[in-house]
DNA sequence: AAATCATGTAACATATGAAGTTACATGAAA
DNA sequence: TTTCATGTAACTTCATATGTTACATGATTT
C-alpha cells in the first residue's frame, strides 16, 4: 500500500508558516515539502474551507495561518485534510453472505475502531502550539549540544 | 491506498477448514475467498511456517490446522501473514533533518505506537476459537429468525 | 490598462504495491 | 505412470497517492 503522507506533509509546512508572519507562497511550502506548489495547493485548499489558513493571490499574495495555534488540534489537520483512511487493512468482502466472514470482519471491526478512537484522542490532544513548542525544544537541545561539542575541544 | 486484505480473507477461510475433518485444497479455499489458488498458497505459507496449519501434497492432500483453536489468536495469524502495515497514513520523510518535521514525527509515531498496541492487544485477545464460536452464535440467530418468520405467515 | 504574481482547478501522467495469473517444478497417491 | 496437489518464480493487472501540465481567475505593481 502505498501511505498517505498528507497529513504529515501539511503539518510540517504549516508550522513553518506559523513562525513567519508574512503570507508564504505555495512555491515555498513545496519547496520545503520537497513536492509541487499544486499538490500544496490541493491539500491547504481542505484547510481553507475549515477555516484554519486564508490565502491571498497577486502580489505579496500567498498562505497565512487563520487561526491561534493554540486553538486548533492534529485531529482538525486531519479532518481538514480529508479524513483519509487510517488503517492499511481491510476486509476482502465488505458486507458478506457469509456468517463466517461476518464473523471475522464483526472481530476486525471492534478492534480497528477501538484503536482508531483511541488514535483520533491522541490527535486531539495534540495542539498546533504544542507541536511548535516542541519544535522550539528540539532547537534548544540542539544548541546545546554543540555548545557541548565546543567544550569538548 | 488498496488495502491489504490478507488478514481478512484468511481468518475466513481458516476457519472454514477447521469444521471440516479433511485436508482442503488450495483451489476450495480460493472458491471461499474469491481469489486465485495460487495467493491462497502464497498466504497460507506463512501460517505453514508458523505451525498454524499443515500442508500435504498429492491425491487427497491439501490444507488442515496444526493447532487446537484455542491455543491461537487474530495475532498469530496476523503475525503468519507477513505483519503487513498497520496504517496508511505515514511520513513524507523518515528521517529528516528539519526540525520541525522531526517534532511532527514524533508527535504521530507516539499516537500510532499507542493505536497498534492497542489493536495488537484486542488481537491477541481473540482466538480462533472465540472466532468459530461467535460463527455459530450467529447460525443460531439466523436459524431462530427464519423460524420467527415462519411464525408470521 | 498592461504586466506580473499568485492562487484555483481540471485533466493527465507516474509510481508503488497488493492482488491476480501463468507456467512449470516437486512430490504423493491411485 | 498418470493424476492430483502443493511450491514458487515471474509476470500482469489494478487501484490510488502523488506529481505535472495547462490554463483560468483575481490582486498588485508599474
Amino acid at each position: 500500500m502505498k501511505r498517505d503522507s498528507k497529513l504529515s506533509g501539511i503539518l510540517h509546512v504549516v508550522l513553518h508558516m506559523a513562525s513567519l508572519d508574512t503570507p508564504v507562497t505555495s512555491e515555498k511550502l513545496a519547496a520545503m515539502m520537497g513536492t509541487n506548489p499544486v499538490v500544496v495547493r490541493r491539500i491547504m485548499a481542505g484547510l481553507r474551507e475549515r477555516g484554519l489558513v486564508h490565502s491571498e493571490k497577486g502580489h505579496g499574495g500567498g498562505w497565512t495561518i487563520a487561526r491561534d495555534l493554540e486553538d486548533f488540534t492534529m485531529a482538525d489537520v486531519y479532518a481538514a485534510v480529508g479524513a483519509p483512511e487510517i488503517f492499511a487493512l481491510g476486509h476482502r468482502s465488505e458486507q458478506p453472505l457469509c456468517l463466517v466472514e461476518q464473523a471475522v470482519n464483526a472481530a476486525l471491526d471492534d478492534a480497528f475502531a477501538e484503536a482508531e478512537a483511541l488514535l483520533m484522542s491522541r490527535f486531539a490532544g495534540v495542539t498546533l502550539g504544542a507541536l511548535a513548542a516542541d519544535f522550539r525544544q528540539r532547537l534548544k537541545t540542539r544548541h546545546q549540544s554543540v555548545e557541548e561539542q565546543h567544550h569538548d575541544l
